[in-house]
DNA sequence: AAACCGGTCAACCGCGGCCGT
DNA sequence: TACGGCCGCGGTTGACCGGTT
């Protein structure tokens, strides 16, 4: 069966995102969620396709991402996990919040594979490498040395493995499951985290001296980030401290939908 | 200083699966 | 059951960056 474009592509951006973009593309769903992928550009008023929203949101603009390198243990249960799964990176993230598949498919062809050869591990079959260069045995004991690693690294984050606890399951998601945010839904991480910000002092000149190059703004954790992009009036982006409301009302120029409120006790967006 | 090279990673492509009609 | 649309997944590409010559 013959499959059509994902969408029209006359007319339609590709390549690298800009911080503009990035914004109308939070924004939005921060304050719609995603009805479908394919109706966000267009509602946004992006001029991308649907899926190319998708993957960004998914892999680099969701407020729950971790960024940077994966840690020790997170690569001892991704080798653990691909030994298991093989290359369904979309399981193994599924088991590392934070991670993307997208992140974990990338880390293993640049770091984790390279290891393994090293250490004389196919890093397909997880089994020693050819035997005949005498490295089988090390291969065996390093092998073993693998599996004590994922072992150890289970028990410290004992989610990596099939016995995932009801809890952890409750905590994380795969970036399948990426959840449609409602507006009402949006949390953002509690104020200790959002130093910038006072209900007392919403002084502006010392929330613009919290600015980030404008580059950076895709590199920073969400918790730095949101007192930014909603702060950042060069880009037309408004704050205003509501007390009658008890939050932050965010305007969005880019937007036909509306502003939304941020409640100060609860860190979460509403829609007005 | 410039050219080259290799590593990294964001983004794209295309296929397969699922679901509604 | 067949068909068509949508979404997610895994593989691949290419731009960018830092190190080396």
């Amino acid at each position: 069966m013959g499959r059509q474009p994902c969408c029209d592509k006359v007319g339609l951006k590709k390549g690298p995102w800009t911080s503009e973009e990035d914004k109308k593309l939070i924004n939005f769903i921060l304050t719609n969620g995603h009805c479908c992928w394919r109706a966000v550009p267009k509602l946004a008023g992006l001029l991308r396709c649907g899926k190319s929203c998708r993957l960004r949101w998914t892999n680099y603009l969701r407020p729950d991402l971790k960024r940077g390198l994966l840690s020790e243990s997170e690569e001892q249960i991704v080798i653990d996990l691909h030994a298991k799964l093989g290359n369904r990176w979309s399981k193994i993230a599924a088991n590392l919040p934070g991670r993307t598949d997208n992140e974990i498919k990338n880390h293993w062809n640049t770091h984790i594979k390279k290891k393994l050869k090293k250490m004389g591990i196919d890093p397909q079959t997880h089994k020693p490498l050819d035997s005949c260069d005498g490295g089988g045995q090390r291969g065996e004991e390093q092998m073993a040395e693998v599996g004590a690693g994922a072992e150890t690294a289970s028990k410290k984050f004992p989610r990596s493995t099939g016995e995932v606890d009801e809890e952890w399951k409750s905590q994380s998601f795969c970036t399948d499951e990426v959840p449609v945010i409602l507006p009402e839904e949006m949390m953002v991480p509690p104020a200790s985290t959002v130093t910038s910000i006072s209900p007392s002092s919403p002084s502006s000149s010392s929330i613009n001296s919290a600015k980030v190059e404008e580059n950076q703004l895709a590199c920073i954790n969400w918790s730095e980030s949101i007192p930014w992009w909603i702060l950042d009036e060069s880009e037309g982006w408004d704050l205003l401290w509501d007390h009658s409301e008890g939050g932050l009302a965010v305007e969005d120029p880019f937007s036909d939908y509306g502003s939304s409120v941020l409640d100060q006790d609860s860190w979460s967006f509403s829609l007005q």
